[in-house]
DNA sequence: TGCTATGTAGGAATCATTCCTGTCTAGTGA
DNA sequence: TCACTAGACAGGAATGATTCCTACATAGCA
């Protein structure tokens, strides 16, 4: 979803970011794509309008945007971290042929309880679940044939 | 569970995977606890009974018997690997504290489904529910107060 | 018992991420 | 409008988990 730099210094402001150049074009980029953008995908795209951009401003600054609340980590296996601007509650459809991964949003995954017997004295705070298993392309591919990947 | 070394070898058969002294050691010390530790945890542990023991051997290992299933990798967040040597289909309570895994067996968690408008041509084969939270001690400790970490 | 494909050890290489340091700038108060 | 200061930025070095390379060792079969 296309923002304007307004909506951007809006939600800066909601979430006591300070506002920079860099930080709007990192923030931007990631709010306009579905993609799951990994630090390196980020740095290349906003590079193109700011050359000076730094590697390590781009991590420093989705450290402070994840702390923030403005953008979530996604993991998927022990691969390089993927950032999600979608910071409403979803999970995710992940292919284990290409890896691309698809947002869900369903309110019933919404509500999962673990058996309290089973929680053993945690305070659980909150949930993930994450689809595994082969996207169209991939299954054209043959690679749905395949047995799932460790 | 305490495995004997002729169950080890049994397993290994069953799933073509050949013997060796150093896979035995690894795949007991995964077997033995319930911990999800790290190849450096099991690099470790192992290399007590059997110095010359390479790191490279365990991670090579690692990979080996993930691929033959008698292993499974768990992550959390891009943090370092941890491995299960539980293998059947169960989820995880990860204590944003302390990082310590505990297992989750619970049918009902086994028998989720998206709804279909939105796998959009995807095969799914599977899927893992991550519970978020703090555990006793930490909560004693007061980290359970804490906001939620990124 | 010997052969061969495969596994192992150890060191070097890789690469995402973090740390360090000097410079710059957003935001505030005068 | 100007000066100040905490915090942000750039760039390079460091870190550390993991993988690659290679020579040697060994499991499993004939």
């Amino acid at each position: 979803m296309k923002l304007d730099s307004q909506e951007i210094e809006a939600r800066f402001r909601r979430h006591a970011v300070r506002m920079t150049r860099q930080r709007a074009a990192i923030y931007a980029a990631l709010a306009e794509t579905t993609s799951h953008p990994t630090a390196e995908d980020l740095y290349r795209t906003v590079k193109r309008q700011q050359p000076m951009m730094s590697r390590n401003t781009v991590y420093y600054t989705l450290g402070v945007l994840r702390q923030a609340g403005l953008v979530q980590e996604v993991n998927v296996g022990h691969e390089v971290a993927r950032f999600d601007g979608n910071v409403t509650v979803h999970h995710h459809l992940i292919c284990l042929g290409c890896g691309q991964i698809v947002d869900v949003m369903d309110d019933g995954l919404n509500h999962l309880a673990i058996p309290s017997r089973q929680a053993g004295g945690f305070h659980v705070l909150g949930h993930r679940v994450e689809f595994h298993g082969y996207c169209a392309d991939c299954q054209q591919a043959g690679l749905g044939a395949m047995e799932r990947r460790g």
